[in-house]
RNA sequence: GGUGGGGUGACCGAGUGGCUAAUGGUAGCAGACUGUAAAUCUGCCGGGCUCUGCCCUACGUAGGUUCGAAUCCUACCCCCACCA
């Protein structure tokens, strides 16, 4: 296929596959095969806005076992700008990261900015919080700057509204966001035409480092609706009608809704998600939301509590949570988390950990950061195989359980 | 020995008659964090209790003035600087 001759059109398609493995109830089990590589789920995805997954480098998120991992487009565009990392060769180069990644379209920051930003229908301005300067990121301008990222997937820019919001305003976002979704839609595709029609020249009389820039990415939508069922259904069915999609995101969920609502929205979208297209659960979540998302078949997660938390000095374990900076891990000789093989608990004693961030040594941020990331990949791999095994639902029955006796 | 300055809660350090259990900061303790403006933020931080309040003990020590003192007066102890 590859030797010579026209790339055969399907060569696209077939960068951007997912197979189902295994199914159990609402939970499953598949492979999504993207440019740079498979993805197994259930699966997490650490976030690295900026390129970089807080405190860590590459070679130790791969260690992590972590599959794909995420930018931002909003700031990436602000530092260094995305002409910046064209130049470099893509993201992909730009971090050395060789596996796949998926880049965030800037909607969180709609959200998460609120207060230095003013939304129309055009688009979104934003004050730059770098430095001052205004920046309009609108659904084209989104496409634009994360085809120039060249991330295996990118997202469709979206107008989240907080958890609470009411029905009128999550009408509002969740209709904008289908409106701009079109307009993603027919810029990605540009974007993608331009690249297919390269595709006319034989193959081996492109240059590799032509080759290795070819852009390959596909574009994923988002639903919206905030807390009502009624209009999460709407955004999923109109973002079906505008399809198909390689896969579909579900966004404005843990942004200040209760836990049981956020899962009564996900049931209320699971039998209508289509079976053959990953669904990405974004900004999700502790580990107990993974498992409660998983059991009502979500198959992608990315979230930055376990870096922040990390960071913060909040460690996940089996049996809940601990503070790291707590008194009672002065002293402590026993690992973190026992049951954990990451490289922080298989090698530093509790009572160093706690030191590190008593003295604010950096390392500390960085190994419990490292142990949080580990924990929750691990977590998608045990998921994943319990799925296989068909015991799915006793085993996170069980889990969670435990998890909640102590702590959250 | 003389003169001047000073002794405040674990530490540093404000306060110079009542609004002071006493500003701040540090240390300590606890908590929060969900598509990252966060190595950030919040709370507690003399003791006790029947704990939206009450009672003790507290600003070197001992007295005194005053309705009322960490704040004024006296003596003593200690520290620092300079002079002998």
């Amino acid at each position: 296929m590859r030797s010579g001759g026209a790339r055969p059109a399907y060569a696209i398609a077939v960068m951007f596959e997912f197979r189902l493995d295994a199914t159990q109830g609402s939970a499953r089990a598949g492979t999504l095969t993207l440019p740079h590589g498979e993805i197994r789920t259930p699966a997490f995805m650490p976030v690295g806005t900026h390129g970089v997954v807080r405190g860590l480098s590459p070679k130790e998120i791969e260690r992590t076992g972590a599959q794909i991992f995420l930018g931002n487009t909003y700031h990436l565009h602000l530092r260094p700008g995305e002409d910046v990392i064209r130049e470099m060769g893509g993201l992909h180069r730009f971090t050395t990261w060789s596996r796949p990644m998926l880049t965030d379209s800037g909607g969180f920051q709609v959200f998460s900015l609120e207060g230095l930003r003013r939304i129309s229908e055009n688009g979104v301005e934003f004050q730059s919080h770098v430095d001052g300067t205004y920046r309009t990121l609108t659904p084209e301008r989104a496409m634009e700057i994360q085809w120039a990222l060249g991330a295996d997937v990118a997202m469709a820019f979206d107008h989240v509204v907080p958890g609470q919001a009411p029905y009128e305003l999550a009408l509002e976002g969740m209709e904008r966001t289908l409106r701009w979704l079109d307009r993603c839609r027919s810029s990605h595709a540009q974007f993608v035409d331009q690249a297919t029609s390269v595709r006319s020249e034989p193959l081996s009389t492109i240059p590799p480092f032509r080759l290795s820039a070819f852009p390959r990415q596909t574009l994923w939508p988002i639903v919206q609706g905030g807390t009502h069922d009624d209009l999460r259904r709407r955004s999923l069915e109109g973002t079906l009608e505008r399809g198909p999609w390689t896969g579909i995101a579900i966004g404005g969920l843990s942004v200040g809704e209760p836990k049981p609502v956020m899962h009564r929205v996900l049931e209320a979208l699971e039998p209508v998600l289509p079976r053959d297209a990953p669904r990405y659960l974004m900004g999700v979540g502790f580990p107990a939301d993974l498992l409660e998302g998983i059991a009502r078949g979500v198959d992608l997660f990315d979230c930055v509590a376990a870096t922040r938390n990390g960071r913060h000095g909040t460690a996940w374990l089996p049996t809940g949570r601990i503070n790291v900076r707590g008194a009672a891990l002065k002293g402590s000789t026993a690992p973190l988390d026992p049951e954990c093989d990451c490289e922080t608990c298989t090698t530093y004693p509790r009572g160093y950990l706690r030191h590190l961030f008593v003295v604010e040594d950096m390392l500390g941020l960085r190994l419990v950061s490292l142990h949080n990331v580990r924990f929750l990949v691990r977590l998608g791999e045990q998921a994943r195989s319990h799925i296989l095994a068909g015991t799915f639902d006793g085993w996170s029955r069980e889990w969670l359980r435990r998890h909640h006796a102590r702590g959250t």
